[in-house]
DNA sequence: TGAAGTTAGTTAGCATAGCTAACTATATTA
DNA sequence: TAATATAGTTAGCTATGCTAACTAACTTCA
């Protein structure tokens, strides 16, 4: 009990300071945002397998599961959603009649990047306050923050 | 169709720039650290609830929903699984009998504080590799993102 | 004062999204 | 070729979001 917060060392109480605030921050920033996405018709998770598909190219469920930190049965259902309104196509692999690969259709593309505009803007008319220099602020740090996400472990 | 983005001032899609890594960013973060909280025993949205009233002091159903941009139906059904697992309580308004006035339970304050512990230590262990220089950056740039957010429309 | 309207919250019912356990079908290996 | 391993699906649970329709309580005002 004597490894209190209060006794560990600076650069440490202020990690856990940032991190704290971070994750806030981040919450609350993707609760608006998201609001911009109903317009599409298609959940988040949807959404967000399409795109790993538009700017990663095809992938069997596998893959996609584990590129959206997801098990292989839920994979399985966000999959179907998405062929069932003709966002995705699904064929098989050739070589192993187990695997599928899954391709975004012209359709999902469209939608993707039309979605993503309207939610980027969105986010870009609140950003509109900062000064110059504050949004090379945010900017670095975001830059700093998807070096964190990579390195993790 | 002739307002394209490229045709767009160079502040205006610096903005759309960042906003557009800001996003990503913050979703990748997210759903690293979001996996810290299965060990609670409690989902996302009611950990974030219990978390505005842990904060935030005590609040009626309605000013609940509102916190968390959720409908009442929805703030209703997370308010009761907060209830059922004993982490608030709930009390009639005296003045109005439609109210109710929500509040923490010592073991829904210690439930929280545990969770919230446990996310940021995660958290914060992820951003050991940053210089000092880096974190205050960091630093800076989302409490840049939280002044944002308290403006925003 | 009492009928009408407003407000707070709930109930019912739908969809999405996450999980585990158990299954099928195909490949690989001993 | 028989045993094992891998890819994906199905079934069934929970949680979270919504709208529509409801109940109960408060407010207004004729």
């Amino acid at each position: 009990m004597s490894k209190k917060i209060t006794r560990q060392d600076p650069e440490s109480s202020a990690r856990f300071a940032v991190a704290d605030r971070l994750h806030s921050t981040a919450i609350h920033l993707l609760r608006r945002v998201r609001k911009q996405d109903v317009a599409s018709g298609e959940g988040p998770a949807r959404l967000s397998a399409l795109s790993v598909l538009v700017f990663g190219g095809p992938k069997t469920l596998g893959e996609l599961a584990a590129a959206e930190q997801v098990k292989p049965p839920t994979m399985s259902r966000i999959v179907a959603g998405l062929a069932r309104s003709k966002l995705v196509q699904i064929t098989a692999d050739p070589q192993d009649g187990r695997r599928m690969s899954i391709r975004p259709t012209p359709k999902g593309v469209k939608l993707l990047q039309e979605g993503r505009q309207r939610r980027i803007e969105y986010l870009a008319s609140h950003l509109a306050g900062l000064t110059p220099a504050e949004l090379a602020q945010v900017a670095e740090s975001t830059e700093i923050l998807a070096r964190v996400l990579r390195n993790w472990a």
